[in-house]
DNA sequence: CTATAATATAGACAGAAATCAATATGATGG
DNA sequence: CCATCATATTGATTTCTGTCTATATTATAG
């Protein structure tokens, strides 16, 4: 019981690069494809197929293929579920700035 | 307005490392000393004090000197605020379970 | 002032992670 | 079947991170 919860710590270790928050930010207003994505940076494709991977691995995305293509989406209920779960087992300071 | 938070990501980094998240939790409960925190941990304390580096650079502990030794507690108000902001830039899927 | 206790810092090292170039895989068009 | 496009995987390289040992710092006791 005083124990660390792993999968939370495969969420955190994933949205604690900024490259992939800002991938993050992208999917959270539409679907996206693995090219579209890679327009927004300078990063070549392969990393970004390595950073999609990260986040799917920690069920912050999911992807569907569509003919050639891999359409990446954000699952926004892991990331609520994450972050709010990880709050209360600090609770006690109540709501920050 | 499309850019990364990057004092979240201090925050994120800091919270990926499993050692780190079991000395909040044990900050949770009350105050310690850096050997008390030692005495629950296989590190050295030299580790110990570099966790507690990092995570007081996160501002998500604070500490007091009292004689010889060092306090650290937990800032709650960090763990909320960054929890709560990160939540509320993917909002759209609702309360995760 | 010296010895000791508690903590921090410095330096070395190993393992993890990010990036890239090259290549493999899989789908589609001709 | 062959060429091409989109994505994934592999392997090499570099950078970052966690841990250790050794040592420095700071406070206190005698």
């Amino acid at each position: 019981m005083m124990e660390v919860d792993f999968d939370c710590c495969s969420f955190f270790k994933a949205v604690a690069d900024p490259n992939r928050v800002k991938i993050m930010m992208l999917l959270a207003r539409r679907e996206l494809s693995v090219s579209e994505i890679c327009a927004h940076f300078k990063m070549k494709q392969p990393s970004i197929s390595h950073h999609l991977g990260v986040l799917k691995n920690a069920r912050i995305v999911e992807s569907r293929k569509e003919g050639k293509e891999v359409f990446y989406r954000l699952n926004a209920c892991c990331v609520s579920s994450c972050c709010s779960g990880f709050m209360k087992r600090f609770a006690g300071g109540g709501e920050g700035a």
